[in-house]
DNA sequence: GCCCGCGCTGAACAAGCGTTTAGTATGCTG
DNA sequence: CAGCATACTAAACGCTTGTTCAGCGCGGGC
């Protein structure tokens, strides 16, 4: 399973490293809209000592853009489970000291940009790998573009869940466990049922799309 | 297919008018965080004048979202086709004068809220007839929960969607069409092969599922 | 002791925002 | 004609925000 790293831990307490949890907490919750004088609040300083340490707003969301997608990265993948293709998250959540970091996470997903991609190339790059054994071990069926199905498999799973959290709200921004827990009730037979059997009866559609694409239907 | 209602008529040309159809436009581009000024100023009148006809900027946004609901739910439904189940706004997106409406109707949902809920259940129900139909016809498979399929796959179709967007930004943000097909490009493949023939080899992970859930497999 | 660097603060600044206020112009009705 | 309603405006108001400024306290090195 999942070869889980310790939480980080809190040895860094300068105040540096406690204005950006602090930050990465609020943006979690609230998104980047959240003022500077609230963290600095939350972070037990004034204002303008976080300018100070990070030069402005957008240097302090860089430093927290840094931070989560480090730790981040420094996660071993697993990258499809009962979930689906958010099982990493979903793996990290549980564990109440990851929630602000995936929370922050998925709030740049939402809000696009470098950082945005750069977690979504990572969790792709971790799918197509683990498709990829799938198929060497007979387990998951063989694509015409594994790089495309990986990354659609992702794109798909984020933004399912990301659009359900928009029209569901967590009633406690911090428990994002139950919160997934929910998710997997509503969608886990659905997204059972679609990666088993798919959807159509036959495979018409799809040979209509090759054709469509110029690539005629393949013998298998 | 789709039986496509004219395009919104420019009947309506007060002031009020003028201004919510400045407010869409402007909103669908560039957010719900757009000034009330610059919408004004979109609109060739004064801000004191928005407020005077909606009594303050969220009055104009309710009046945004009761005019783009009213319109999308004129529309006649096509759940599925080769966009997935996007289908109804990728064939509205076609329209340039309704790009907009489209344009808002996807900030709507990334921001959730009653809006937001509105459309996707809108969306869905028409998802869920569609799919019924498909079943009676013999062209898709059935579902243990109809309802929670159609609702999932809807989820899944605009939270891809919207991710996408958020990750590669359209450089004309007025052209949803080209956004559509370069869109349709990148994920039509995966999407037809998962669609027709699912992703695992066999029914063991659906049938652990269905047993964690206290289903036993069902004979079929 | 003096100087420097660092951590830190409260107050002030400048800009932008939604909203309110006071007023003008026009058309309609009695 | 006067009064009213409607459409519309520019200016002002009050608030919030990110940022800048001037200053204090402490510790370390010479």
């Amino acid at each position: 399973m999942l070869n889980m790293r310790s939480a980080p831990a809190a040895e860094d307490s300068t105040a540096r490293a406690r204005i950006r949890d602090a930050a990465v907490l609020r943006f979690s919750r609230e998104g980047f809209g959240t003022s500077l004088r609230t963290i600095a609040q939350d972070a037990g300083v004034s204002a303008a000592l976080v300018v100070h340490h990070f030069g402005s707003k957008d240097g302090l969301r860089q430093a927290c853009d840094e931070h989560v997608l480090a730790v981040i990265r420094d996660q071993k993948r697993e990258a499809l489970g009962p979930s689906g293709p958010t099982e990493m998250l979903a793996r990290m959540a549980e564990l109440d000291e990851w929630a602000p970091l995936v929370g922050y996470a998925l709030r740049s997903m939402q809000a696009g940009g470098d950082l945005a991609r750069a977690f979504l190339d990572h969790f792709a790059a971790d799918a197509e790998e683990y498709l990829r054994e799938g198929v060497a071990a007979g387990t998951i069926l063989p694509s015409r573009d594994e790089v495309a199905r990986a990354r659609h498999l992702t794109v798909m799973g984020y933004g399912a869940f990301l659009l359900d959290i928009a029209l569901h709200p967590p009633e406690d921004p911090a428990d994002l466990r139950a919160y997934l827990h929910g998710y997997l009730e509503r969608t886990g037979l659905p997204a059972m049922e679609l990666f088993t059997q798919g959807l159509f009866t036959d495979r018409s559609m799809l040979d209509a799309y090759l054709m469509y694409v110029t690539d005629p239907p393949a013998e298998a």
